[in-house]
DNA sequence: CGCTAGGTTGATAGAATTCAATTGTAGTGG
DNA sequence: CCACTACAATTGAATTCTATCAACCTAGCG
């Protein structure tokens, strides 16, 4: 694997197509952790000794819609920090749907669930093309002193993703679409909020089936609940362009309460 | 019977409902965690050096139940270890119904998602009287040498619990109620199994609400769904009794396929 | 221009919720 | 031992919701 040098000129080139298509496999930018945009977003890399983090230089590569970033039952080689586009874990069904774990926006970490098992646990497919570092965690036991201390930190980290995950458990258990659609893209906006985007206006990244089979509900109910939720002056929805018109009736829908809580521990 | 303990002599006295109440708060017992029943059992002490272990003598108490492990927003003590009984976890929403989020057993650990917080993140309320040990895990930074060891473990633990939520998330998502109870009792079933008890014939811990309310079902159904699967001679169940009679037949429900003849990978 | 995949809308049968009534169970005290 | 109470669980009937099958619309694209 070639390593170009730190940035090089790419900025003031335009950007066409056929870059990305060229340059999906194997065009890796050699910057250290702390040296990329996500640095000090990113939780788990938050106090890393530069030494540390010179040891897995950010092996940011390019993807392609569709792309897998890695399948179910493969060797593990790490896990994987999302810095543009979007991707969608699932487990893959014999000959039935697949089963949609969850979704993944820029900033946000990927198959940790299979971080001390041997091979991966479930499979990741870009929705959305951007960029996508590979993680290679497994490496780090050759670290001394720093090890300790990340290893804090990847404690820290876990114990976030389960309380996450247990959110999320929590939105999917509820009963009627209405409230798990509402839940849905309240939480989709708080994501897209955290990367100081307005909280109001995303974009979706993935399709209705997506989202039906996240939610464990048919496609046609989420396109007819959105459409309801139109009617109702709730949000906007031009295909994948959300634009929130009423959160607090959304969070009332979700929560089926007068909007209680303000903000969950960060 | 898994809990045979050198006891002192409380086998030749008939336990009446007065033994329990008095001892059920402040009585301790001290033994390390690798003397204790499950010390092989839960991994996150499977190789526990002894000298770590003493650290934390387990500090088993009894409870009763609708006892409060933890409650949400208090300063956080510790994880807790089930040793007898069984525990619910859950949010509590300001007027409205409680949400569960999981149910434990003998054998497993509780609130670990508020393991680096400074507060529960989750409310953990006695469901089956029992014995349960706090484990201070915020204590073990005094350590030296064991202390990495220990983090590698605690990592796997965490791992694995992330992994397991995710496949629990997977299994509520499902349509229908029938999926979803079938998968439910499935589950139940198979960590009763791990106890060495027999896995067919076990009683649940919870209310059918309880159920309910962890499925995203109402209670009738949960009621009207166990009826039906009774006629179909799926199982019986007698009160919180629960006999398994064709758990193939269960499966095949719960993971929508026609004749599970292989076993799915496990 | 017509193709195709994604998305919406309609009609209908089946499923789940809801309200309501009934039965069952455990605990209490006479 | 029994009635009494409180709570849990079941069952019934009517309404509401959702999945399903189908047709139609839309946007992007060669």
């Amino acid at each position: 694997m070639p390593f170009v040098k730190k940035r090089t000129n790419t900025s003031d080139r335009t950007v066409k197509k056929d870059d990305v298509t060229d340059s999906a496999v194997g065009h890796r930018t050699e910057v250290t952790c702390s040296q990329c945009e996500f640095s000090g977003f990113l939780q788990l890399f938050n106090e890393m000794p530069l030494e540390l983090a010179r040891i897995f230089l950010l092996r940011e590569r390019k993807v392609l819609k569709g792309e897998v970033l890695f399948r179910e039952g493969e060797p593990f080689r790490g896990i994987y920090a999302i810095k543009e586009g979007g991707v969608k874990s699932c487990l893959l069904t014999p000959q039935s749907t697949e089963r949609i774990l969850g979704f993944y926006l820029p900033g946000e970490l990927l198959g940790m669930e299979s971080l001390r098992a041997t091979h991966y646990q479930t499979t990741a497919i870009v929705l959305e093309p951007g960029r996508v570092c590979c993680l290679p965690l497994d490496q780090l036991e050759l670290l001394g002193d720093s090890y300790q201390r990340f290893q804090e930190q990847l404690i820290q980290t876990l114990t976030n993703h389960l309380a996450q995950q247990q959110q999320q458990f929590v939105l999917s258990a509820r009963q009627s679409a209405e409230e798990r659609l509402a839940a849905f893209l309240l939480n989709m906006a708080e994501r897209y909020a955290r990367h100081g985007l307005v909280g109001t206006s995303f974009r979706l990244i993935m399709l209705r089936q997506d989202i039906a089979y996240f939610l464990g509900i048919s496609i046609e109910t989420v396109s007819r609940t959105l459409t309801r939720f139109q009617t109702k002056k709730l949000l906007l929805a031009v295909g994948k362009q959300i634009y929130l018109l009423d959160t607090p009736g959304l969070q009332a829908i979700a929560y089926s309460t007068p909007p209680p809580d303000s903000a969950p521990a960060g």
